[in-house]
DNA sequence: AGAATAGTGTCTTTTAGACACTATAGT
DNA sequence: ACTATAGTGTCTAAAAGACACTATTCT
């Protein structure tokens, strides 16, 4: 390039006299809200053991918010993506290596951590139950999965003549049956003929550090969005399953029961047949079947 | 609080001391993709005139990328969200004040920015054609529409054993008029048994400034995918329209032609009827309906 | 009159929801 | 034999797609 700013610099001249101001700048953190999907036990031999969706927390060893549960992440440094950030966090804090993760949103409440200002750039990350067996791998650390729920309690719409007013409350229960953590979340939507603010509050956050709270709401929502028409369910699911295990991935997401003829006529492109079977399960024993990615 | 840290401090006394390190941290800018939909010229005097999804660019006049076009945005300060930051930015450099603002995605290539690192975190805007004429007070700056063309070029899949790699070159094509810009983006979808990857690179960006061809095709793809389930195009029409001006909306976005009964059907949901009608069109006049937005 | 759009009716196809029925391993 | 799940068939209802038809205004 030959041309000359207002200065009669050429790009290259002005590069290299360029010097970054002096203002200040946030740190920007990459954080995880990594599902899965683990059953439980079940007593008795002919039922099948009941799937509940996980994510993993990390206790936090100290000040701010010292004793509360955290979710995994990290800084992001000058030679990375927040993406490669997310990756590298994810494989120092819980040896998990190759995984489908997914950038949610960005949070930057100037106050949102009481020592500094530090952004989040949030992700989902989604792994399969028998991953994480392999490698619970915290180093030192002691991180946790909880069991997730995620309920609307009240909602009430407010029309205007030229909008509206909506607010729900979710009432976020993680519980890894000795420690119940709880929080309600208020998520305010306003409308007017000109413009839309959607706002996500905590009202209350019992045992959770930061504004995590909040983003454990964010992902949950956007799972239960994406799951009827992606194929995200599949990363839940070991290499080999049931349609019936994938059914239940399904079920613990959206927090409903469905129907099983139209679940498999719907979801069967998810899924290709092998010859394998379940085996010993006290009852008719089900096929095998591997993940079939939509390509489109 | 009265817990003590390993040091012995309770969290006031740590914040007290507390000190954030001399490291490297990101300058965070927010930048917009504004969209409108503005009708041209049509010197038939029966035709309707027909619609162009715009966007609005502004022209560099430093170094770098001097004399490209780029989206408008701005960096961050510590007293605000990346949100208000937006909206900040595009009150001072458009004058438009109340808009539908959506966060879009963080773009934190470490080299996006010659001169430092810089993250950017970018909004997608809606406003209605009516709103721009009234305030397309750019301040000194040379702030333009440009209609936007997205189209997929080649698409492969190559199926592995244990997922596929799928490419789709996207040629990005703005025009004001005056000038064209051209970009290919290249959208790489890699998928194994463990993970997932998807990738954009800009293959090539010609008259457009850092990654913004990216940022573009990114909000281009995010508006396609929501406008049939949502209510968004709302935001690109009138105070009163038709439903045929609705149609046109639809249309320009998805870049294929709807068939008139079948859309009505399906979104007259999202209109309220009026006592008004078109004048001297040329032919039958259509009723004009005012916004009616979806609560749910 | 005629062009161009407004607006509706209706047929077909597809998809979703509901539910009943048959099949089968394991104790 | 019985239980709990596997797997399929089929009816109904709702939604999407396709297309034809009528209505109406301005030049």
């Amino acid at each position: 390039m030959e041309i000359r700013d207002k200065n009669g610099l050429t790009e290259e001249e002005f590069l290299a006299q360029y010097s970054p101001g002096d203002y200040v700048r946030p740190s920007v953190a990459a954080d995880m809200v990594i599902f899965t999907a683990k059953a439980c036990k079940e007593d008795n031999y002919r039922k099948l053991p009941q799937k509940k969706l996980q994510i993993l927390l990390i206790k936090r060893g100290g000040h701010p918010y010292i004793n509360t549960w955290a979710l995994p992440g990290g800084f992001v440094n000058p030679d990375e993506t927040t993406e490669q950030a997310a990756k590298r966090e994810l494989l120092e804090e819980t040896g998990i290596d190759n995984i489908y993760l997914e950038q949610l949103y960005t949070f930057s409440e100037p106050d949102r951590d009481p020592r500094m200002w530090v952004m989040s750039c949030s992700y989902m990350a989604l792994v399969d139950s028998e991953k994480i067996n392999i490698s619970a791998g915290d180093d030192a650390k002691c991180a946790e999965w909880f069991n997730v729920s995620l309920k609307s309690e009240n909602s009430s719409v407010q029309e205007k003549n030229d909008g509206f007013i909506s607010v729900t409350d979710y009432i976020l229960s993680l519980d890894n049956n000795d420690e119940q953590l709880n929080a309600k979340i208020r998520l305010t939507k306003t409308r007017t003929d000109t413009g839309m603010d959607t706002k996500y509050e905590i009202i209350s956050s019992d045992g959770l550090a930061f504004d995590h709270a909040k983003i454990i709401t964010f992902a949950v929502l956007r799972l239960r969005g994406k799951v009827t028409y992606t194929d995200i369910a599949l990363n839940l699911v070991p290499e080999y399953f049931t349609l019936t295990e994938l059914q239940q991935i399904y079920e613990i997401i959206l927090d409903k029961e469905l129907l099983k003829a139209p679940f498999r006529r719907k979801y069967s492109i998810l899924a290709e047949e092998t010859e394998m079977f379940s085996k010993y399960a006290g009852h008719r024993p089900s096929k095998l079947f591997r993940k079939k990615w939509l390509t489109e």
